[in-house]
DNA sequence: ATAATAAAAGACAATTAAATCCTTTATTAT
DNA sequence: ATAATAAAGGATTTAATTGTCTTTTATTAT
């Protein structure tokens, strides 16, 4: 007499409509957050470790280093292998936005393509709410694009913003 | 030796980067579409069926008669069953819009809660990214209240806007 | 050279979302 | 009453995302 929860949380998940699409992917959270954090500790001259990284950002650890992997080969951080390696970042990395982010783990989906799932976007053949989504749009690429990420590292240094909640 | 399908998409998406996240949930974007679709043909003064709705937003029949469900008990539309039966919207559904049909099948994280996955979303202590989720959601809550699902589907009929792609 | 360190890579497990199928219930026309 | 119709509900399957664990590779200090 087995039952699966994925059963009941998937039956609990329709009858009371509890889905979790959010704007971004578990996975881009953690990979944003890192960035910063590793800019904040790369502005002390400091590399840092997955371990660490996973720690400071309440991620983990395990699944944060594989997000790493993606960030480093898209050349949005750097990495160094061995004893006093970890991840950084320096001024070769500073033309990366929020949004290189987002796309490098997301894709372009958020930007780019019909919000209701039709084949194209395009203003000629419209979905009904086409014009809505391009103004939220040019909001959501000012919110990646306006703020360097050393500028959003030095304001979490300056304690203005977080990336993990205060104990 | 066999290998499951799930396990090459998974290292290839983690290899890659392909995940797609978006504004909405598929089951949400199904959801629109579906009671838009249904407006247009109240307003003809036609009941629709599960069958003829997924026929015509280009959605999975069986999965669009579960969102169905969850609209109805949600009362954003009526149902009535057996023969001639189906699903309608009268001036009894005139007072819901997009987000409460959003809300219905994702809940609000589009809307409340830290974008970043902090505990809390506050101004008091806001992640990197608060003030600018802020604008967005400003942008997000016009795009799904702005127009009377009436009126979107007013602009369906009229061919302004489409809920498939043209033929 | 060797041991220790840390990222990269590979294999897999667990969870959640998407989709399907089958049975039951309500309604209506015959 | 009965057959036909269509939504509601229940049980699973499939696919994608999230998360873990182990092995390999590169680097550095001894
Ligand atoms: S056509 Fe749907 S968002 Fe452009
Ligand atoms: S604290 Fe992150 S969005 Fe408000």
């Amino acid at each position: 007499m087995y039952v699966t929860s994925g059963f009941f949380l998937g039956i609990l998940s329709l009858y009371f409509g509890l889905n979790s699409p959010q704007m971004f992917s578990q996975a881009t959270k953690y990979a944003i957050k890192s960035v910063i954090y590793i800019w904040t500790q790369s502005l002390e001259d400091r590399k840092v470790g997955a371990k660490e990284i996973g720690a400071n950002i309440e991620a983990p650890e395990a699944f944060t280093a594989k997000i790493l992997q993606l960030l480093t080969k898209a050349k949005i951080v750097g990495s160094i292998k061995g004893p006093n390696g970890g991840f950084f970042a320096d001024e070769s990395h500073a033309k990366y936005t929020l949004k290189d982010v987002v796309k490098t783990i997301d894709g372009d989906q958020l930007f780019a393509g019909c919000s209701l799932g039709l084949p194209r976007c395009s203003e000629k053949n419209p979905c009904p709410l086409h014009f809505e989504v391009v103004k939220v749009r040019t909001e959501i690429d000012h919110m990646l694009t306006a703020k360097s990420m050393k500028q959003l590292a030095v304001e979490v240094i300056k304690g203005n913003t977080r990336l993990a909640e205060l104990v």
